[in-house]
RNA sequence: GGGCCAAUAGCUCAGUCAGGUUGAGCGCUCGGCUGAUAACCGGGAGGUCCGCGGUUCAAAUCCGCGUUGGCCCA
C-alpha cells in the first residue's frame, strides 16, 4: 500500500485517479460490467457550441454524471451519449465577425458552401474545447461518440420528424407578424428578442375623418409604420370626446379619449377648447378616415374595410385612446387585422428597407425614414405634436440590432391545433420538482402560439419542403412535398445524388428539384429554427431513423436533466415535436435544476464582472470539491448562490473524510490487515462497532430513498452528516485506543472490520458525487475491481440494522455533550477522571439507554461510576429574597433582612432559628430574629460543591469533580503521556518505534503520583525503559545529552522535564 | 405588464405540503481534546423568520397586497 498524503490534496487525488482510469480503461470496464443490465435511456440536452463550459453547464453535466453513475450502480445499462447543438444564428454571427462581414450580401459573395464550411469548422473547434472541459469535470459519457446536430444522421432525424408532422396536417405556410433582425435578415423567435432602453420619436398625428368634420388623434413611436396604416383601434366601452380646440385663431375638431383630453391638447399647445360631443368607442366603429400619407404612399391600403375605426382589446386609456394599427408591422395589430379579415400590407423588405410599395420612401431604411415622415405629416398640417420618448425595445440577441416588425411568409407547425393533446401529454411525464410541470410548464403550453420553424439563413438544417415552381400566395399543405429521409430524397429528386455522401446542408440541397405529376417542385430556401434541431434529440441520440434497433428498444427517454430556462426551451420543444410528430412526449422523467448565480443571488454577467469560471474553482479547490459543492445544494428548481467560502467548506468536509480514511491505514499495515478482506465475524464487535454499522444501514436506506426522488443533494448531505457527525466525531474517537493496542486482539480486529466495512461502503456511496476521490480511496482500501464505479450500490443489511441501539446511542451522545458542558463549568478537563456522574431523568427510555450503554458512557466522559436517578437529591436550595413581599412587611429593616436571606440555604433558613412547628424560615440580623412568611423566599436548586450540572434533552447530567489521590495520580500520568506523545510526534517517530524516557518531576508529591503509573506511561508511549540519573542538558547545546529531545513542561502548575531517546534497531524488539 | 420560484443567524440552507417554544453546518469567540494534529470536540454570542394586512386560541408555515432577486414570457 502506497503512502497516503497527510492532507487531502484534490489535485493529486484527481491526477492519480485519472491516470488509473486511463491506464485501465475504467470507463470501458464500467460499461462492460453493466452491458447486460436492463436499459436506462438518458438523453443529454445538447449544450450550444458557442464556446466554453461555464459554471451552469458544469453543474448540469456534473448532475447528469452523478445520476448516470448512480443508475449504473443500481444495475442499469445507461445510455450516456453526450450531444452538441451546433447550428444556428449565434455561430453564423460569430463567423461573420471573424470574416468581417456586415450583411447577407457578403455571405453570398463568399459563397454559401464556403460559409457553411467556416461555420462547421468553428462549431467543431468549440465542441472539442467543451469536450475537454466536460471530461475534466470527471464526467463519464461517451465522448468518443457524441451526437452532433450537424451530422447527416442527426439532420435526417429532423426531416423524419417533420415529415410526420406534415402527415399529421400540422405544417402550414402563412403570413405572420414576426420579429425581423434587419442585419441578419431573418425572422427571430420571440424568445430570441432582448429588450433594452432606446429613445424614439413620439408623435401625435391627426387622421382626418371622411364624411364628417374633425380628426382622430393617434400616438406612435414608430412613424415608419404609418405608411402601412390600415385601421384605427378604439376601446368599445371607452368614452371619447369631440373637442373644438383653438390655436392661433384657428379651430379644429379633435376626437380623443375622455381621460386624456387635457394632456393631449397641452402637447398640441392649444389655447382653449370646448367639448362639443361625447361618443362611445362602439359608436365610432365604421367611421372612415383618410390615410395621412395617401399622396406619399400611393399603394397604401384602400381595400374594402380599410381605413376605418374598429374596436380592439389592446387599446388603453393613455396617450390618445386611439391606436394607429398596421397589421403588417405588429403582433397585436396583425392578429386583430386577421380577425377583421383585412389584407396585410407590409411594404418593408427583410433588410429593413422600404420597398417600392412604400412610394416616396422606397429604398430608405425604415428608421432612417422617420424624420422625413414626420416632416411630411407636419407639412400637411397633420402633426399635432412631436417629441422624444424613452422606452424598452427589442433587439436581436446575437448582433444587438434593433428589430423591425414585419408580416412575412413563414412556415409553421400549428401546435395550436393540438393544444388539448399537448396538455394531456404533459401528464405522461413526471417532473422533479412537480410544481414546475403543473404550474410553469402547463401555463406556458396553454399559451403557446404556433411554432415558426423557418429562418432565412444558412447555418442550419434545410427545410425539407419542396413547393411547386409556380405556387402563388395561397398554398395548401396538400400542394407541397416534404421529404423524410436521405434515401427518399435520392429517390424523388430529378438529379443524381448519393444518399450516403450527401451532406444535407445548404447549398447541397438547394438546387435539387422534384418533378411529379407534371409539376416541378423547388426547395424553399429557409433553414429550420435551431430549436427544431434539439427537439428531436430523443431520436437523434439513437441515430433514428437510419438505425432502428435501439429506437425500438429504448424510446422514449427515461430521463432528461436541464435547468429551468429549458421549460420554454428544450422541455417544450420536445413535447411540441413529440406530440406533433408521433402523439407522445419523448421523455418520462424531467429533473429540472437551477441557475448558478453569484454570491448575492445575482446573475453572473460579463458587464457586472461577477463571473466565476469552473476553471477558477477547480484551480482553487479541485474537481471533486466543486462537484460536491454544486451537488450539495438543492437540485430541484432552486438557484445556487455561488460562494467561495462554501466551496472551501465542502473541501474541508472532504478533508475530514480523507482523515477518517487514512487514520486506520498505518495500524492495519503494521498488523498486516487487509481492509479488502474485512470480515465482521473475525474479531469481536463492541457496541460502538455495532452502532456504526447500524448507522451505515440507516444512511444507505436514507440515501437510496433520496436518490429515488432525485433529491440528490439530500443524499449527499446525509452521507456527509454520517461521515463527519457519526464516524469522525464519535466512532473514530471511540476506537482510537483499540487501534493503538500493540498486541493482536479480537477487539482490534473487530474495530478494523467495522471501520473497513464503513469505509468501503462509504466510498461506494460517494462514488457518484466525487468520482476521483472515491476511486483513489477504493484503490487504496481494496482495488479488487478495475474501478469503484463498476461496483453496485450498497444494500441495507437488516442483520446489522438496530434502530433501538441507534436511539440509545443518540441519548448517550446528548448525555456526553451535557457532561462535557458540566465539566467545563466544574473546571475539570476531560483528561482527568471524575468520581461519578449522575444522570437525572424521568424518562424511562433515557434511563434505559444510559444504563444499557454504561460502560461506553463512563469511558467517553472519563468517569468512574454512573448513577441514574429520577431526582437528584443532593441539590442544595439557595434562598432568593422576594423584596416585593419583604419590603412592605419590614420597612426600614427590609434591606438588612434581604441581605441576611440572600445566599442562605433552605436548611440554614429553616434550621435552628425557625419555628419548629410551622417550619417558617427565619434569619438573625444584629442579634434580632426575624421570622419570615413562606412567600418571602423562593429557592433555586444548585448542585453541591464539586458537582456541576448541565441539561440535555430528557434530563440533567451532574458531574462530581471532587479529587482523590487516585484521580490526581491518573490525571498527572495522562498529562505526561500526552506530553511524551507530543514529543514523539516532534521527532517524527514511527508509530511502532520504542524509546527510552526520562521524567523529572519538580514536585515530590506529584512525582509519587507519576511513579505509581510508570507502567501505564511506558505502555502508552512505547517506552522500553526509563532512564535514571542522567543529567539533562538544558543549556541547549545538546553535547552532553544522550536524549534526542528534551523539553520542560508546565503540567497543572508543576514543572516537568521530559527527555526521550530513540532506541537503536537492535533494541527495538526489547 | 404577466406566469412561476425564492427571501429564516454574518454565510449556506433545513423547517412551510399537514399551523403549536425557529434549527443545523460554516464563520466568530472562549475553552477542551489529540499518534487523524494545517485534523477533531464542547460552551457562548448571534434572529423584525423580507414588509404590511387578514384568517386563527395560536402563523416562519394558510390567505391577500407589496418589496427585492432569479427564470420565462410580453
Amino acid at each position: 500500500m502506497e503512502d497516503i498524503s497527510d492532507q487531502y490534496a484534490p489535485e493529486e487525488v484527481e491526477a492519480s485517479a485519472e491516470a488509473h482510469w486511463d491506464e485501465h480503461d475504467a470507463y470501458g470496464a464500467t460499461k462492460a460490467a453493466h452491458a447486460d443490465d436492463p436499459p436506462f435511456f438518458f438523453v443529454d440536452g445538447p449544450p450550444y457550441t458557442s464556446g466554453q463550459m461555464h459554471l451552469g453547464t458544469a453543474w448540469n453535466k456534473t448532475l447528469k454524471d452523478a445520476v448516470i453513475r448512480y443508475k449504473r450502480m443500481r444495475g442499469h445499462r445507461v445510455t450516456d451519449r453526450p450531444g452538441y447543438d451546433m447550428h444556428g444564428l449565434p455561430i453564423e454571427v460569430k463567423v461573420e465577425r471573424e470574416l468581417g462581414f456586415d450583411s447577407k450580401r457578403d455571405i453570398e459573395e463568399l459563397g454559401v458552401e464556403a460559409f457553411i464550411e467556416e461555420c462547421k469548422a468553428f462549431a467543431e473547434r468549440n465542441r472539442e474545447t467543451m469536450d475537454d472541459d466536460f471530461r475534466s469535470m470527471g464526467v463519464w459519457m461517451d465522448w468518443e461518440n457524441p451526437y452532433k446536430t450537424l451530422s447527416p444522421e442527426y439532420m435526417e432525424a429532423t426531416w423524419w420528424a417533420f415529415k410526420r408532422v406534415h402527415e399529421n396536417g400540422l405544417v402550414k405556410r402563412g403570413k405572420r407578424a414576426i420579429n425581423q433582425c434587419p442585419r441578419c435578415e431573418t425572422a427571430i423567435a420571440d424568445n430570441e428578442v432582448e429588450y433594452h432602453e432606446i429613445e424614439s420619436p413620439s408623435i401625435y398625428v391627426k387622421f382626418p375623418l371622411v364624411d364628417r368634420e374633425g380628426s382622430l388623434v393617434i400616438w406612435t413611436t414608430t412613424p415608419w409604420t404609418i405608411p402601412a396604416n390600415a385601421f384605427v383601434a378604439v376601446d368599445g366601452e371607452m368614452t371619447y370626446r369631440a373637442v373644438r380646440a383653438e390655436t392661433d385663431g384657428r379651430s379644429e375638431l379633435l376626437y380623443l379619449a375622455e381621460p386624456v383630453v387635457e394632456e393631449v391638447l397641452k402637447k398640441g399647445r392649444y389655447e382653449d377648447y370646448e367639448v362639443v360631443d361625447e361618443v362611445s368607442g362602439d359608436e365610432m366603429v365604421g367611421w372612415e378616415y383618410e390615410h395621412p400619407l395617401a399622396d406619399e404612399v400611393p399603394d397604401h391600403v384602400d381595400f374594402e374595410g380599410a381605413l376605418q375605426v374598429y374596436t380592439a382589446d389592446y387599446v388603453e386609456a393613455d396617450r390618445t385612446g386611439l391606436v394607429h394599427s398596421a397589421p403588417g408591422h405588429g403582433q397585436e395589430d396583425f392578429e386583430r387585422g386577421r380577425e377583421l379579415g383585412l389584407e396585410i400590407f407590409s411594404p418593408v423588405a427583410g433588410n429593413g428597407e422600404f420597398t417600392d410599395e412604400a412610394g416616396k420612401y422606397a429604398g430608405t431604411f425604415v428608421r432612417d425614414a422617420n424624420d422625413e415622415i414626420i416632416a411630411d405629416l407636419d407639412a400637411k398640417g397633420l402633426l399635432l405634436s412631436s417629441g422624444r420618448h424613452t422606452h424598452r425595445y427589442g433587439q436581436c440577441w446575437r448582433c444587438d440590432t434593433d428589430i423591425v416588425f414585419l408580416a412575412t411568409d413563414q412556415w409553421f407547425i400549428t401546435v395550436t391545433d393540438i393544444k388539448d393533446e399537448l396538455l394531456e401529454n404533459i401528464e405522461h411525464s413526471e417532473w422533479y420538482p412537480q410544481w414546475a410541470r403543473d404550474n410553469r410548464f402547463r401555463n406556458f403550453v396553454e399559451d403557446a402560439p404556433d411554432w415558426n420553424v423557418s429562418r432565412q439563413r444558412y447555418w442550419g438544417i434545410p427545410l425539407p419542403i419542396w413547393v411547386p415552381e409556380d405556387a402563388g400566395e395561397d398554398l395548401s399543405a396538400d400542394d407541397i412535398v416534404v421529404v423524410g429521409t436521405r434515401e427518399e430524397l435520392a429517390e424523388r429528386v430529378d438529379q443524381d445524388v448519393d444518399p450516403e455522401a450527401l451532406d444535407l446542408h445548404r447549398p447541397s440541397v438547394d438546387d435539387l428539384t422534384i418533378t411529379e405529376g407534371g409539376t416541378t417542385y423547388r426547395r424553399v430556401p429557409d433553414v429550420f429554427d435551431v430549436w427544431i434541431d434539439s427537439s428531436v434529440a430523443s431520436w437523434g441520440t439513437l441515430d433514428y431513423p437510419s438505425e432502428t434497433a435501439d429506437y425500438e428498444e429504448l424510446w422514449p427517454a427515461d430521463l432528461i436533466i436541464e435547468a429551468h430556462d429549458q421549460t420554454r426551451g428544450w422541455f417544450w420543444s420536445q413535447l411540441g415535436m413529440g406530440t406533433a410528430a408521433v402523439g407522445d412526449v419523448p421523455y418520462r422523467q424531467v429533473l429540472m435544476h437551477g441557475f448558478a448565480n453569484d454570491k448575492d443571488g445575482r446573475k453572473m454577467s460579463k458587464s457586472v464582472g461577477n463571473i466565476v469560471t469552473p476553471h477558477e474553482a477547480i484551480e482553487r479547490a479541485g474537481r471533486d470539491p466543486l462537484r460536491a459543492y454544486l451537488l450539495s445544494h438543492d437540485q430541484q428548481g432552486a438557484d445556487l448562490a455561488f460562494e467561495w467560502d462554501g466551496l472551501a467548506d465542502t473541501q474541508a468536509t472532504l478533508n475530514i473524510l480523507w482523515n477518517v480514511f487514512r487514520f486506520p491505514l498505518p495500524y492495519m499495515r503494521l498488523d498486516g490487515y487487509d481492509p479488502a478482506e474485512a470480515d465482521l465475524d473475525d474479531g469481536e464487535l463492541s457496541v460502538v462497532d455495532e452502532w456504526v454499522l447500524s448507522r451505515l444501514q440507516s444512511v444507505k436506506a436514507e440515501m437510496t430513498r433520496h436518490w429515488d426522488e432525485y433529491e440528490v443533494h439530500a443524499a449527499l448531505n446525509a452521507l456527509f452528516d454520517f461521515v463527519t457527525g457519526d464516524v469522525s466525531r464519535f466512532y473514530v474517537k471511540a476506537i482510537r485506543e483499540r487501534m493503538w493496542e500493540e498486541e493482536d486482539s479480537a477487539s482490534k480486529r473487530g474495530a478494523y472490520a467495522a471501520l473497513s466495512t464503513v469505509l468501503l461502503e462509504t466510498v461506494r456511496l460517494l462514488a457518484p458525487f466525487t468520482p476521483f476521490l472515491a476511486e483513489e480511496m477504493y484503490q487504496h482500501l481494496d482495488g479488487g475491481e478495475t474501478t469503484v464505479h463498476m461496483l453496485s450500490w450498497p444494500e441495507v443489511d437488516p442483520d446489522l440494522h438496530d434502530p433501538d441501539l441507534e436511539a440509545n446511542m443518540a441519548v448517550l451522545r446528548n448525555v456526553e455533550e451535557a457532561a462535557a458542558n458540566a465539566r467545563q463549568q466544574g473546571g475539570r478537563k476531560l483528561r482527568w477522571p471524575v468520581q461519578r456522574i449522575v444522570v437525572e431523568t424521568d424518562d424511562d427510555a433515557v434511563a434505559e439507554a444510559v444504563r444499557s450503554l454504561e460502560g461506553l458512557l463512563l469511558d467517553r466522559v472519563n468517569a468512574r461510576s454512573l448513577e441514574v436517578v429520577e431526582a437528584f437529591d443532593e441539590l442544595v436550595e439557595y434562598a432568593e429574597p422576594q423584596m416585593g413581599v419583604i419590603g412592605p412587611k419590614f420597612g426600614g429593616d427590609a434591606q438588612k433582612v434581604m441581605r441576611a436571606v440572600r445566599g442562605k440555604t433552605r436548611e440554614e433558613l429553616e434550621g435552628d432559628l425557625a419555628d419548629a412547628e410551622s417550619a417558617r424560615p427565619a434569619v438573625e440580623v444584629d442579634g434580632d430574629v426575624y421570622e419570615l412568611e413562606a412567600d418571602m423566599v423562593e429557592y433555586r436548586a444548585e448542585p453541591p460543591e464539586n458537582v456541576a450540572g448541565a441539561d440535555f434533552e430528557g434530563g440533567t447530567v451532574y458531574v462530581d469533580t471532587a479529587l482523590t489521590e487516585e484521580i490526581e495520580a491518573e490525571g498527572y500520568a495522562r498529562d505526561i503521556v500526552r506530553r511524551v506523545q507530543e514529543m514523539r510526534k516532534q521527532l517524527d517517530l514511527d508509530v511502532e518505534e520504542h524509546i527510552r524516557t526520562r521524567l523529572d518531576v519538580a514536585d515530590e508529591r506529584v512525582r509519587g503520583f507519576v511513579d505509581r503509573h510508570r507502567e501505564f506511561i511506558a505502555e502508552e508511549t512505547r517506552t522500553a525503559e526509563f532512564a535514571e540519573g542522567d543529567e539533562f542538558d538544558l543549556d541547549g547545546d545538546g553535547v552532553d545529552s544522550p536524549f534526542d529531545l528534551v523539553e520542560r513542561w508546565d503540567v497543572e502548575g508543576v514543572d516537568v522535564t521530559i527527555g526521550i531517546e530513540r532506541l537503536g534497531a537492535e533494541e527495538q524488539t526489547a
